[in-house]
DNA sequence: AACATAACTTACGAATGGTAAGTTTATAAA
DNA sequence: TTTATAAACTTACCATTCGTAAGTTATGTT
């Protein structure tokens, strides 16, 4: 294991070391918003409604900065109503194996 | 993939669950904190030099959050004089997997 | 024309975090 | 033997992040 966290040069994303990432999709709400398009392209009231007890200003907010983390993909709806759609990218998408680490871990330490 | 983030009822740990857990991990310095430990027991001024950053107050803070969740454990030395040592419990010790896949997931998104 | 829904935005008090300085007990140095 | 230094915290205070609720804009429905 190497763990490069003094490093905060010229990286492009927030997420390009262990420190960083870890509070990145540590963030309130952060897990839940990424598990929740873990199983497909979402809207937004979509996500608003499975996430048991966001805000929309909180939801807003995180699906701004995984967009900017290139974690997800927003795309505006063309059949003529004011519809988005939010997706994972790869890069998010690759996230999946971090989720089921830790729902391994709970599933392992249940008493 | 199953996440019961509904869950809150009368479980031991904050993280019984993967909402809970991931924002539980994902605390500020949390994540260098685990890191830290899991190269064998410290004491609290070793982890304050090794974790660049990290005040007093926000370690003694992690520290006793870790604690709680047994995922730490604390053991004052007996050589008389007033030091400590922390070390990771086999609970705390399992979360390895869970670093290790953000390292990797981290390590695979490189440009 | 009046109301509803989607996707935000704004405002503001509460909780969390950052920075720095102060405590307490204990060994080390003068 | 007083003086200083270090370990492991605590306390105080300001800044950032979060929670709650209400407002906005544009389309869709009755």
């Amino acid at each position: 294991m190497d763990c490069n966290h003094k490093l905060k040069t010229d990286s492009k994303h927030i997420c390009s070391n262990y420190h960083e990432a870890i509070e990145f999709i540590g963030r309130r709400w952060m897990g839940m918003v990424i598990y929740s398009l873990m199983d497909g392209p979402k809207r937004f009231s979509e996500l608003a409604e499975e996430i048991n007890g966001i805000s929309d200003r909180l939801l807003t907010e995180r699906l701004n900065e995984l967009i900017k983390e290139e974690l997800v993909s927003k795309t505006f709806l063309e059949d003529s109503s004011k519809k988005v759609e939010y997706a994972l990218t790869e890069r998010g998408m690759s996230l999946k194996k971090v989720i089921e680490a830790i729902l391994a871990w709970i599933a392992e330490n249940e008493k």
